[in-house]
DNA sequence: TTGCTTTATGATATTTACATCATAATAAAA
DNA sequence: TTTTATTATGATGTAAATATCATAAAGCAA
């Protein structure tokens, strides 16, 4: 394990874990985040135990009330993976 | 300019900037990534323009099918660069 | 144990994204 | 121009997310 590489979101649990150690580190909890992101209490539950289908727009204002941000980027070449683009 | 830090994503217009630029960039049609993500080109279509409320899931597989990644980091504290964490 | 806080769950109603089709509008070639 | 490829749009039906409430289940202190 080389290192903090763990921010990486492709599944809906991703997200999940990422907002609730957000959330943890700053000692929140779910009623405090949903007062301040506007998200329910019920909802973040859900979102932080990995449910699917959450709108985009509900992460966003999680991540703004976490001092989140969220990246797009290249997908750096990994290493084992080799799939090729025959472009 | 140190570097290409524009794939910051807050609203539904960053992500379908985003999207689009990378279909684009591997000059394929919406109807040819529809195909391999599974998406239909019409949603495609609304989510490049920037339509609100779209799926974590829908996103994911876009992403996943034009070799994108999402990553959640914390918000680099700008300008005035002392963060403390008081952990 | 009791009591308090936090998190999860169950139900309902509303809203909306997406699949799906058809097609219109636009862009690009020919 | 005409033809073809691409993108956008409009309509419909279904599935599902979220707001909302009520409450159950866990967790944690006293």
């Amino acid at each position: 394990m080389v290192g903090n590489m763990d921010q990486l979101a492709r599944t809906p649990n991703d997200i999940g874990h990422a907002l609730r150690a957000a959330r943890k580190q700053q000692r929140l909890s779910q009623q405090a985040l949903a007062t301040r992101s506007g998200v329910w209490q019920e909802t973040i539950s859900k979102i932080e135990n990995g449910s699917p289908g959450t709108r985009m727009e509900t992460i966003f204002d999680l991540c703004a009330a976490l001092n989140l941000e969220i990246q797009i980027t290249e997908r750096s070449q990994g290493s084992t993976d080799f799939l090729e683009d025959t472009l």
